[in-house]
DNA sequence: CTTGACTCTATAGCCTGCTGTAGACTAAAG
DNA sequence: CTTTAGTCTACAGCAGGCTATAGAGTCAAG
């Protein structure tokens, strides 16, 4: 079926064999060549896309660059960087560094989510939910955002209170 | 100034005052009503919401409820089952014990790639990047996810990224 | 030649929880 | 009465990374 079955390194590949032998789907793949991460060899007189082998060292380091965090945008940065012959090493050290720190800020916030969930758990399997109007379990909870009638203000993010 | 000012408990707030009270955005207000989560009490002649003070007991439910970590739709659906006269707390336990299973396995993967990511950028520290088309340092990280063409594959996690 | 898999472009939708805009009306202070 | 702040509805947009659809053209096997 498969018209290029034959694993000839250095042969021209279709997208859709493309996308086989790097699992990532055809749809996404034409999606990196709009964000500028990819882009095929070239194109057959008919305008089907045509990549080398490089092209998965492409989506290697793409993928790779995802697994350090970095969004799609900034990985097409990189790319761009490099294409213009530029070696965004440093650039791309301070990213990986914030990524880092942004890291251990969520992996903390989630601990103390986890922490709170457990022990949110753990009280209602010892005392059950009290009554409530809805869900005593609940409704038992410590408020956490939301100032019931009168008290004083304290917002955890800066996302409210602006005129437009 | 403000027109209710005095902390007349039970009086009808419009949503400017709910807003201000609870902190939430009275955008945020309207979209939460269209949603099934809050309901004014009433409306003025001209259309204006009213809304009496256990719009915030309300308020309150639904905070706590996103800190279980609850979707707005997990929550409206709390809310129509009471409305209805059920008790839906069995419902409600298990669904937090399946957050807490999602929060672990969330934990686990983002304690593992923090891990990948500090080793990530020690090696960085130390050697530096070697060479590479982009750059190095990226390039030099063993692939997750793609296998270029005939290299040994990636590991055991199918082309995962931690996302929402 | 027909069939069916494959590819093309362009565009819209998904997910979640909001946020913002336009255009019109209402309320309260001065 | 005028001004200005508040409110109304309806709907679009955002972030991020895809995913899907429509409608048309292409290619190779049978």
């Amino acid at each position: 079926m498969a018209p290029a079955e034959r694993d000839v390194r250095g042969s021209l590949r279709k997208i859709g064999e493309v996308a086989k032998r790097s699992g990532i789907a055809v749809e996404t793949l034409r999606f990196y060549e709009s964000r500028g991460l990819i882009e095929p060899a070239g194109r057959t007189a008919s305008g089907y896309r045509l990549y080398d082998d490089s092209v998965f060292e492409r989506l290697a380091f793409v993928k790779k660059s995802q697994a350090v965090g970095f969004t799609l945008d900034q990985i097409a940065w990189i790319i761009a960087e490099a294409r213009e012959g530029r070696r965004p090493c440093v650039e791309v050290r301070q990213m990986a560094r914030q990524r880092l720190n942004e890291l251990d800020e969520k992996l903390a916030e989630l601990r103390r989510y986890r922490r709170d969930l457990k022990r949110t758990l753990d009280t209602w399997d010892r005392e059950g939910g009290k009554e409530g109007m809805i869900c005593g379990l609940i409704e038992g909870l410590d408020a956490a955002g939301v100032r019931p009638v009168s008290r004083r203000a304290g917002r955890r993010r800066p996302a409210e209170r602006r005129k437009s």
